[in-house]
Order: structure tokens, then sequence, then C-alpha cells
DNA sequence: AGCCTTTGACCAGCG
DNA sequence: TCGCTGGTCAAAGGC
């Protein structure tokens, strides 16, 4: 990768030897303990202070006093990313570089909800005080950031005058292209967080944030700024405006509880990409335009921004003369979304963003390798989804209430109350309430930390090798280190290519396995020579089962259905009910008895009815059985998934009763993280290979199919 | 094989 | 109640 693999960090005094996207982050969130000297107060929870910093931090009085006093404290460590510096112009007022660390794109970053939600957090704990502000630029060759408080670059080089090397000498100034964080008001090429007083001066039970605004030239500035409602600028000729405004940002002041609203807006000019993965980047400094056609996926699909989306819905909106298109990450249970605008010149003017993803960005390469379902690694629930939760006020960004418009309340409120306040020590999580055992939310950045990390083909060989970007850390604590290994677990997993438990059926009918009880949606069709399938997935919320099933041209009776997922929910009700009570005699052998080759009992349906409540409130034995089912029988249901918090909680229907919660011990959480990655089998093909017709049980009295599969599943 | 886009229809909110 | 609008669904076909 040309640029940021050369040339690491020089706004530090000193570049730290390729410190590991992980790094950069847990270094800037003081995720390393040993370089954060940030207060606390006695007794609180470390994972506390991550979050939003403490109460008393949230005004703007106290932020701009915890600029200097908390941003002196900060240690120059090995992995300095974040220090502090001199203002020339007010030295009281102290913002932090931020380098970024090879393999680790800008954009990557700053299209990261970790990377926005930390900065906040950077912002909150008193790294960033509220009137800092950064001006950025991205540089694709050096890969800089640095962090100027407010009014103090003269020179930024974004996008014009290059920064003044009396005051920044270790400042690229020869690089046009060089990071540099800017005051909003500097031109449109600014970049700060914290939007003057607006963070500040919020008090953080029911704290209101600013948006946050990036404006990215994807040629050679990046820019995020501040304002209030998120507005467009376009800037000169291949800048992207990125706007992102966490437009609401509320904490439960007893629970530690966040929400926030995230928006974010890309704009592009003339065509370019709103968005450059680094590959794109890559491209660009290459000198390869491809980069602004070919970024698109086809259709224009904005698929840039390294997720994979799945275009739901197109429509012509008023005002505009080009459909606005409606995208969906096609990560399971992965509640974002956005709305791609587009010029009159067919140009994305616009991309908002609604929602945070809850797993990792796939590596670039993966969805054609081993498909997008596989790719993207969840995080843990108690990440993301929280914070997502929080954002899901709407597209427009605009600050609404607690509760969001319809579309998005779920997010919100479903979120929200799972995870016992939000954004708050461990997210809420109550397996993970114990310090230093369970994840935290830097653990989750973490996690992203390393997904970047895997955007870089180096580190990509070390993630594989199970050493996740720990260059220059020879004295990581056994818990770090540990957190590599679960991730290193997870990384591993992922390689090989996860696949989930298959179930075949075959039956007479099309109708009854379509008629089983669940609500499917069909998503795609194919027609062979010799057969036409469609596919299905179940549409329930969380739940991630598809299934095809396929017509032999031949032999149309003959149906073969191919279920494959977990099976983390019931029978949505009415259906169920119906089904049953129907008696309609259509049974097929599909609702018979069906062999399964693993002979397992099922619990409850309602105790797998989503992955979320296995995961927190599961009782112990079960999770030991399921990791003795996945071992032995290649199913897992739901179990070993991560990232369904919110989903999870989504999918809740009124008429799914809750597991009781039954807290586990959060090492035992963490080693069950630790396994149930492990236990991430290949595909497991339970296949129930055409069934004899005298196997089948036509009683219409049968369940269906899945039923009875999921009934030979233990009881508990 | 699996996912994607297209596109008309449907639905909900709102005035 | 109606019309407008934005958002979503889902069948069909393409990649």
């Amino acid at each position: 990768m040309v640029g940021i693999d050369d040339n690491v960090a020089i706004i530090g005094d000193w570049v730290p030897p390729s410190p590991s996207p992980r790094a950069f982050f847990s270094t800037m969130l003081g995720d390393n303990i040993n370089s954060r000297t940030i207060p606390e107060s006695p007794g609180e929870k470390r994972n506390e202070g991550l979050c939003l910093g403490q109460p008393e931090q949230m005004t703007s009085e106290n932020a701009d006093k915890r600029d200097g006093a908390q941003t002196s404290g900060v240690q120059l460590t090995e992995l300095e990313s974040i220090r502090p510096t001199e203002s020339s112009m007010n030295p009281e007022i102290r913002s932090p570089y931020l380098t970024i660390p090879p393999g680790l794109s800008p954009t990557t970053l700053l299209e990261s909800p970790v990377f926005l939600s930390n900065l906040l957090k950077l912002i909150s704990s008193g790294l960033m005080g509220s009137r800092d502000v950064l001006a950025a630029q991205p540089s694709p060759t050096t890969g800089k950031f640095s962090f100027f408080p407010n009014g103090n670059i003269k020179n930024s080089t974004v996008g014009s005058d290059p920064p003044d090397k009396s005051k920044e000498t270790f400042f690229d100034t020869t690089d046009s292209s060089s990071f540099a964080f800017k005051p909003m008001g500097e031109s449109g090429s600014s970049f700060f967080l914290g939007g003057t007083s607006k963070i500040a001066s919020a008090t953080f039970p029911q704290q209101s944030f600013p948006s946050i605004d990036v404006s990215v030239h994807s040629g050679n500035a990046f820019q995020l700024h501040g304002v209030e409602p998120a507005k467009a600028q376009f800037e000169s000729r291949n800048t992207l405006h990125f706007q992102t405004e966490l437009s609401k940002l509320t904490t439960d002041k007893d629970s530690g509880g966040i929400t926030v609203a995230d928006k974010r807006i890309f704009d592009t000019v003339d065509g370019r990409p709103e968005h450059s993965s680094p590959l794109d980047e890559q491209q660009d400094e290459d000198g390869d335009q491809r980069a602004s056609g070919e970024s698109m996926a086809a259709g224009g699909t904005p698929s840039e921004d390294g997720y994979n989306w799945r275009k739901y819905g197109q429509k012509q909106v008023k005002g505009s003369e080009y459909p606005r298109s409606y995208y969906k990450c096609t990560h399971p249970n992965c509640p974002v979304k956005k709305k791609v605008e587009r010029s009159h010149e067919g140009h994305i003017t616009e991309i908002i963003y609604k929602g945070v993803h809850n797993h990792l960005k796939p590596p670039p390469n993966w969805r054609s390798a081993t498909g997008s379902m596989d790719t993207q690694l969840d995080i843990p629930e108690q990440g993301w989804p929280q914070i997502g939760a929080v954002n899901d006020s709407g597209w427009a960004g605009t600050q609404k209430g607690t509760a969001g418009t319809s579309d998005w309340r779920n997010d919100n409120v479903e979120v929200t109350s799972s995870a016992s306040g939000g954004l708050g020590p461990e997210f809420g999580n109550p397996s993970s309430s114990v310090q230093g055992q369970s994840r935290t939310p830097f653990e989750s950045a973490d996690a992203v930390d390393a997904s970047s990390t895997l955007s870089n083909d180096e580190d990509n060989d070390r993630a594989t090798h199970g050493s996740v970007g720990y260059d220059g850390e020879g004295e990581e604590s056994e818990s770090k280190r540990r957190k590599v290994e679960t991730y290193a677990t997870e990384m591993s997993g992922a390689t090989r290519a996860i696949r989930e438990p298959r179930v075949v059926v075959q039956t007479t009918s099309e109708v009854d396995i379509l008629d089983d009880g669940y609500r499917w949606r069909k998503y795609g069709q194919k027609a062979g020579d010799l057969f036409c399938r469609s596919y299905y997935k179940c549409t329930s919320a969380g739940c991630t089962v598809r299934k095809h099933v396929e017509r032999a041209w031949h032999d149309l009776k003959s149906v073969i259905t191919t279920y494959e997922g977990k099976h983390n929910h019931d029978v949505p009700a009415a259906r169920n009910s119906n089904h049953v009570n129907s008696g309609t005699s259509n049974a097929t052998p599909a609702q018979a008895g069906i062999p399964v080759q693993t002979q397992v009992h099922r619990p409850e349906a309602s105790q797998v009815h989503n992955s979320m409540t296995s995961r927190f409130e599961r009782p112990p034995a079960f999770g030991s059985f399921m990791q003795q089912l996945g071992s032995s029988a290649g199913f897992s249901f739901g179990m070993n998934q991560p990232g369904f918090a919110n989903m999870g909680m989504a999918g809740l229907g009124s008429g799914q009763p809750k597991m009781p919660v039954i807290p586990i011990h959060p090492y035992l959480a963490q080693q069950r993280a630790v396994n149930e990655m492990g236990l991430m089998m290949p595909k497991g093909e339970a296949k129930v290979e055409p069934v004899a017709e005298a196997n089948m049980n036509l009683s219409s009295n049968n369940p269906p199919v899945y039923q009875q599969i999921m009934s030979r599943l233990p009881q508990m």
C-alpha cells in the first residue's frame, strides 16, 4: 500500500515501531492502562471512564480544564498515539496528536463507528477537550493525523495552506496530503470533533452531542468538522464530504448507559467515490482512477466503505431528479442501513447511515471468496449494538427524541434496554461487570482494529498466524494477550470459512416446505438445467436461517429443501398456531420426523429463540452442552454468535418469552467466548439426505420440519 | 451457489 | 378520508 506503509505517524516526535491499529486505538482510548493516567474516580470501573467519562467531565468548563490537565497527564508511551501538545496559541488547550499506524487508513478510521465513538470518548474523557478542534487530512502517504486545539490551526494543509513549520516542525509540510485536524471555519476543510461548546455544554444525563462532520478530500484532504445539523458541503474537486452527526447521545446517569444517534452523510463531488476503502485509497494513490467508478459496486452500490450492502429499495424522492437508494448491511443481524442520494449528475451526493455495524468490517476480498455471510465478523454484542442503538434516531440526523422514528425505534429501545443502559460499563452486559475480564467497548475497538489489520496484507498474515498487530509491544499484559488470543482464535475461525449447519430435507411439496411455520423471504432464484432453486431467508429479526428449495425439472414433485443457519427463535406465533390448527392434510415428509444424523435434542424453543438470550441468559450448562454439540455434530444454534445483542432483542416478539437472566461469571463468559470461537466449525453438513418415504410421518399434526429437527435437540 | 439489483406494490406517517 | 411522501417488501431476473 502506498503511502501509509511508507510513512508512519510523522506527527509525533518519533514514531512507534509500526503500531498496530489495535494499539492505535488502544492507546488512543487508554486501553493501554499503562499509559493511561487520566484520573479516575476511585472505585470507578475503568470501563466507565472509557465510555463517556465521568459525569463531571461533561461540562464545558470541566472539559476545557481537563483538556490540559488530562492530556498533559497522558504519559508518553511506546505507542504514543496520543500525546499532549503544547498549543502555540493557547497553552491551556492541548490536544492529542493522533497517528495513524500503517495499515489503517484514515478513511477506515473515520468511517469506523469505533473511531468516531471513541473520539467522543476522548472528548468526554478529557483527552480531547470540548474545544479541541481537529482539522484532519488523511495522508494517503503518511497516514498522519494531528489534533489541534481550536484556533490553533493556521496553516493546516487541508486543501490549502501548508502547516506552519515554525509551529509544527515535525509536520510534513511538504506533503500536501498530510493529515491535520483543523478547526471548522477555516475553509471548508476542517475537521473537528467536539464542536465548540456543544459537547462541553452538555451535561451527561440526556446529553445532546453535536454532530460530527467529516469532510474527506479523497485526493488529499480529509475533514471532519462538527456542525450543527449536518450540512453537506461541497469542497473542491475530489472532495468527499462526510458528515456524521452524533445527533443523539444520551446517557443514563445511573447506569452509565448512553444513547447515541449517528448519522453520516457523505457528499461527493465530481463523481468520486464518497468513501474509500484502503484498497481504494491505494488505487487512488496509484493513480488508478478506476476507483472513482469501480469503487462503486455493480449498480452503483457504494461498497467502498468496506461493508457489504444489499439494495432493498429505490425511491424517487421529492425534490430530487434522481432516486434515492436504500441499502442494508448484509451482515446477519446488522441493523445498519444507508440511503444513497445522488445529484442530478448521477453522482452520489449524500449517504446517510443509520445505525452502527455490530460486526467487523469484512476484509476486502472476502466477500467474493466466501460470501458476506461468513466474512463479516461479529464483534461482541455488548459493543456496537449499543452504540448503534443509540444512534438510531433516524436518517436525517436531526436530533430527535429518545425514541426516534418508528423504523428505528426498535433499535433504540431494544438495544438500550437490553443493554442495561447502553454504553455504560461493559456496555451493559451483565456478564461483563467485572473489570478486566469481559469485553469492553475498547475491546470492541480492538476487534475493529484487528479488522483494519486484516486490510493490511502484512498484518493479515500475522492475524492468520495468530499474532495480531502487536509488533513493538513486548510487554503486553496477560489480559491483553488473552484478548489477542481470543481475537486470533476468532480470526482463525473466520479464516476457516465458518459455515453454518445444514439440514437437507426432501419433500414432495414445495408448498409444505414453504409453509413450515416460519416466515421466509425469497431473496433469490436460480434456474439451472436440471433444477430450479429458490432461496429464502427467515424474516424473523435476528434469525440467520436460510433455506433454498430445489426442484428438479424432471420431477417437480421432489422438493429438496436445505436449511442452513442457526435455529434462534420459535415459530412465529400466528403462523405457528395457524399451522398447527389448520389441520391441513397437506402435511408432507417435510413435516415429518426427520432423521437428522445429529441426534440432538433441543431446549425449549423459547430458550433458543435468539442468541442474545442464549448468550446472556442461558444457563452455563446449556452453553456447555452447546459446545459439546458443536464439537460433536457441527451444529451450532446461534450460541456462538456474538453481535446479536441488538437485533436479537429487537427480534423478541411479544410472544417470545425471555429466559430468566442467569448471570454468568465473566471469566466463564470470556472463556466461553474463546471456546465458542474455537467451536466455530466448518459447515456441518448435518445432512438429511433424501429421506425415505417410509420414514416420513405424514401426520398433519406434525409441526413443521424445522421444529421437528429442533425437537430433537436435547431438553434442558 | 449465492447474492445482488430492479421495480412495482405496499404500508405507515402526516397534513 | 385522501393524497403525498418516505421507507420497505418481494418477485423476478441478473451477475
